[in-house]
DNA sequence: TATTTACGTAACCATACGGTTACATATATG
DNA sequence: CATATATGTAACCGTATGGTTACGTAAATA
């Protein structure tokens, strides 16, 4: 159907992706309760899924005949980042934090 | 020529304009000396130029017969205030901190 | 003044995007 | 088994995107 470039910047242009995001940061949704939230057709929704969960932002887990939609907020953290390199300009304070967390050990380490 | 939604998500979302973002954040540059780094025409730098400039990522002011482009970085806080919302999920240890951090100073306040 | 330089702009092109309707398929449920 | 439900997929459509070439124009320079 659609294809080629498929990255989180390309993923996220979309406002109504953006806002299928924050829906789902949420809690996970199947496919129909997504789209009872969009004013657009289903056909249209699942497009939007499909090219959010090949670019990894969302996990799709089938239970039955439904589609359990969970966001991947680890993917969000590419955008991040890049982000990094330009944030000491707005935010000098920040940096300098952030330079010191990276000395530190994680609290939350990650199995 | 192009128009419609003009966002800074849009804008971030060509790879390009992201090379060209990285390209300004080190200097400000006229339009050729930004060329001069991308394989594509000249008037292809133009539109995305254009682009960026329309969603006040760009700087322009005329020097003769030369644009001077230069990055407004602080449209890139629109992203990262977008990011905001979802960063707590993975960096628990910085979400704490940015609160602490909402309570100080600035150190570098501008004017 | 003539010419080069640094752009903008218009017209065009192939393809991607975001949407639709119509239909197919797999799973639950009566 | 028949049917309803949850979804995928195909075909189509108008417009946006990202690129090109060709040409126009204002400013610097010889």
């Amino acid at each position: 159907m659609q294809a080629i470039r498929r990255d989180v910047f390309q993923a996220i242009a979309d406002p109504s992706r953006r806002d299928m995001i924050r829906l789902l940061s949420r809690k996970p949704m199947h496919l129909n309760e997504i789209a009872a939230h969009f004013d657009m057709s289903r056909p249209a929704v699942s497009k939007h899924v499909r090219i959010l969960t090949e670019c990894g932002l969302l996990q799709i887990s089938n239970q039955g005949r439904e589609r359990h939609c969970s966001l991947n907020t680890a993917k969000l953290r590419e955008v991040d980042r890049w982000l990094n390199q330009y944030r000491h300009f707005w935010n000098r304070k920040l940096d300098a934090l952030e330079k010191h967390l990276d000395n530190m050990p994680d609290p939350f380490p990650e199995p």
